[in-house]
DNA sequence: CATCCGTGTTGCGTATTTTACAATTTAGTT
DNA sequence: AACTAAATTGTAAAATACGCAACACGGATG
């Protein structure tokens, strides 16, 4: 018993997901068996993606490999994103006048994804890859792209429950929701030691024309560099930075916090319109550009 | 008259590609004008692609884009190359040690794609965008991966006329398999202007364990850095670096000219079997690992 | 050396899907 | 409000993907 309904595309579609994440490539075996299909249609639908270009076959063991056919379609996709074009030179001033390291991470409606870095020299630096997904409890960058959101669609986002990296890491939806009321107010997030023990970050959101938050760009680096001394004036830096890239979008950021003396609690401005709001998705009314 | 032949992954991943490449986005008329498509038929194959998060639909525009998805697919595939994982260290080591950029790309059987990048701060730099394709006459890089591939492999993969970006680019298929013979002879490969006034280019090929090329490693920067009286010695350090990476993947570098003082013709070392050899494609005849 | 086991590959009848063409709705424009 | 162009939905005919099962091949085992 298979499966049933699922359709070529679809299962192409997997298979390549599949290929993607086996670094040494799979037999037709295996992969029916990961992906519970057909070992013959399987390898039917291969002998479609090898001709395609997006799967290669290695002649001696006969496993079955994903292409770099897929890095280059990321590529011209990336490079048609006039996002990272514009947040580029913001990244790079930054990472040369902060001396740390910068990311920009795209905001997707589920979840986020690194899509550039820039890097410092000569400087212990974090990694983070491209296109790896970002998680959302124990990360600047996850909280600035969905800050915005409200409890149920942040659930929905959440694979709860959620997973602890350090005695930092957000245990409760509670706790993480009064993180990001306070990332709203502040206008930047911050990661103190909640992904990794030495490592805190800080980002800020960056808005499309609609006032949406497209994505956030983050500044990461060791503790010892990053006191928290030294958060208000990153903070500020990297909230100015991922405002720039608002601007270069055609956007305009959301004012922070009109009233800083405020307690905690209680300050729903719910739906003041004028200036886009920091809080929730507006649905898009204008037409593209 | 649309077209017979094609089967709904075919068109699926067509569609992909073309969306990858249009930034602003496609309707469904355009997407199907540009890929000789049925309107109603491409309709549903998008909506597949939609449920399966590759592709959005602006809600104002009801145009379609390409998302995330693929950059994610391609990060995975990226982490999982080891050709990357060993190569990275080696390429921040030569980008500090030279203070230009420094770039990797893999070999395919239908040309080059950069896969990954280092670049240098305070000091103009060159740009290349990862999962870009390397042009082969007129690249360091792309003289690299091919130089072991002979005329008519050659052929088959440039397409002729050969693009002319400067007075210095290959015009012939003739002069380029000279340089390539040179490649072979010196170890690595130079690009004196041939693809942008000013900047010049040194690139070593990496090989895997089966001795063949499967990337290269290439060093790019302005003329002013680059100057001829310096290829040598960046062009060995180049070199070592790709053998470093070689090494990383349980491969052994050929060895290069074992008579350094000879003509630059009448040199057919021809199988001399023992080593492997730098010239030609060997089958792979051992399993993987 | 023969046998077995696991894997890749191929065959085939049936049924589901895709296809091509066209009608219909929707949205923006004059 | 009529017009235009594009998106969406509908529908039989035909191509195809599907599931099952047989075959081929290689390495391991006894």
């Amino acid at each position: 018993m298979t499966r049933s309904t699922s359709g070529l595309l679809q299962t192409g579609l997997l298979v390549l997901e599949t290929l993607c994440a086996a670094p040494a490539g799979l037999g037709v075996t295996e992969l029916a068996k990961e992906i519970n299909a057909d070992k013959g249609n399987l390898h039917r639908l291969l002998s479609v993606l090898r001709e395609t270009g997006y799967v290669e076959q290695d002649e001696a063991s006969r496993r079955y490999k994903a292409t770099v056919q897929i890095v280059i379609l990321a590529g011209s996709m990336l490079r048609s994103l006039d996002l990272v074009e514009v947040a580029r030179p913001v990244m790079r001033e930054l990472c040369e006048s902060t001396g740390e390291t910068i990311h920009l991470a795209r905001r997707t409606p589920r979840g986020g994804v690194y899509i550039a870095q820039e890097r410092p020299f000569n400087r212990l630096s974090v990694e983070t890859e491209l296109g790896s997904p970002v998680p959302i409890h124990c990360t600047s960058t996850g909280k600035a792209l969905y800050a915005g959101s409200d409890r149920a669609d942040l659930e929905s986002l959440l694979d709860l429950p959620l997973e602890r990296h350090t005695f930092r890491t957000h245990q409760t939806v509670e706790s993480l929701l009064a993180d990001l009321e306070e990332t709203r107010r502040r206008g930047y997030s911050v990661d103190d030691e909640e992904l990794t023990i030495g490592i805190r970050c800080l980002a800020a959101p960056v808005f499309d024309i609609h006032g949406e938050t497209v994505a956030s760009l983050g500044l990461s680096g060791p503790a010892q560099r990053i006191t928290l001394e030294r958060f208000v004036e990153l903070g500020t830096k990297v909230r100015a930075a991922a405002d720039k890239a608002t601007y270069g979008l055609g956007g305009s950021p959301p004012q922070i916090s009109p009233t800083p003396e405020k307690k905690p609690s209680e300050e729903k401005t719910e739906d003041a319109e004028g200036t886009p709001d920091f809080r929730e998705e507006s649905p898009a009314r204008e037409r593209e550009e």
